[in-house]
DNA sequence: AGCTGCATTTTTGCATACAAAAAATAAATG
DNA sequence: CATTTATTTTTTGTATGCAAAAATGCAGCT
């Protein structure tokens, strides 16, 4: 009975599809630069034409993939410059989140952010790189969310989602990997303090941090060919 | 023989449909709330459902229409708080294009930024509000575009639009115009002496003024029919 | 062999057709 | 008379069909 109102509908499939793409591009399963052929993506999603390209549109507006006239859609594929600029972004959106954050925590969220700053120290001192990324992912989503201002937790995924495809197989050196742990202790001292200037800062810098690592990472994953040239 | 070469196949009807709805939601000809009813815009717009559905869409993933299971999509209605979040990220994201505009401009952009300025003023002097925030947009695009990052661009635009809806009926009492003006002062002297931070606080504290008198407005308007009760 | 021009195939873009859900209207019941 | 229920109409969501553009393959030529 109240089961009936209670039961939320299904996804539309346009919606349904939409995920799945986007997913398929932020884990890398579509790579940057490849077509998104429609009639091989309607077989493999099991739906028609008509909702798969309305979730490739939707995508496109989100700036995961690029519309190009009359030849169908791309995976975006980020220059240096791209990425440069859409870490500047990020930067600028994680110092905000950061600077409501401290303004706005709670409690509760607070402890349950040092609660996952520790299990992330647990999985460093493990060197376990999987669950560092998750718990670190982890520990900035519930900043975002403390600052409680969706249009920003919006903002910031949509433009993050572009990133997240060459953050997957950024793996830093120990040096880097130590000061960026160092870096999320000064980010709970400053949460604790309710210190916004002083969170904004440590975010903007760990984010600069990491655009350099993922910078350094790509620029070495292009030159990596140019050497069979030179052999 | 060049000309078939260089000239510019017309955009696809999606997108023709996606920047006419676009204009159409923020000048507020479809007034927020309202329904998007497929098959009146199909006549309006003279064509079929399919590239309006697309369309739509991606107006959807924008933030300017909302999407209703089996109940198509409406023109987005912001709530109070909904408004004053879309403006803290504004604010964000014009301290960042501020920020990086101090540091980038270059000597014509600064001219040009000044020349508009001045035309501003003239318009202020006048009291010719129409021209008046024709030119206050152009500066704070030229401001954006100084930064050099079309990610910022695409990103600032895209939350603008959604707020430009309500600064369309916005025209604020004399007092803070004269107040407005007096940070524009600021901005220029900030950008020439390529003062970063100078540029981005007094960014931040202008829109900050402009959420004001908009929320004085909206809460206003909201309050007037509420008159009629108390009568 | 490599290039060019043409025919074929594939793919995209748009329009239409059909099915299911929601809304509107009419009828029936208390 | 109000309220509910049944029926019709409208509207949305998805699938399919058709035309134009792009990609592919091939024959002919230099």
């Amino acid at each position: 009975m109240t089961a009936d109102i209670l039961s939320i509908p299904p996804a539309a499939l346009h919606a349904q599809v939409a995920n799945r793409l986007r997913q398929m591009l932020v884990e890398n399963r579509i790579v940057p630069g490849a077509k998104l052929n429609e009639r091989e993506l309607c077989v493999l999603l099991q739906v028609s034409r008509t909702p798969l390209r309305e979730a490739i549109k939707m995508l496109a507006a989100e700036g995961l993939v690029e519309l190009l006239p009359n030849r169908g859609a791309i995976a975006v594929e980020l220059s240096v410059v791209d990425v440069q600029n859409t870490f500047e972004v990020m930067a600028g959106l994680e110092g905000l989140s950061g600077e409501l954050a401290a303004a706005r925590v709670d409690n509760a969220e607070l402890q349950e952010i040092k609660a996952l700053h520790f299990e992330m120290l647990a999985a460093y001192t493990r060197n376990d790189l999987p669950a560092y990324y998750r718990l670190n992912a982890a520990i900035h989503t519930a900043i975002n969310l403390a600052a409680k201002n969706p249009v920003l937790t919006t903002t910031y995924r949509q433009v993050n989602a572009r990133l997240q495809a060459l953050r997957f197989r950024s793996n830093q050196d120990a040096q880097k990997w130590k000061a960026a742990v160092a870096e999320h202790e000064q980010m709970i001292t400053a949460l604790e303090n309710r210190d916004a200037q002083a969170l904004r800062q440590v975010l903007v810098a760990h984010l600069n941090n990491k655009r350099d690592v993922v910078l350094a990472q790509l620029r070495g994953s292009e030159v990596a060919p140019a050497q069979m040239a030179g052999a």
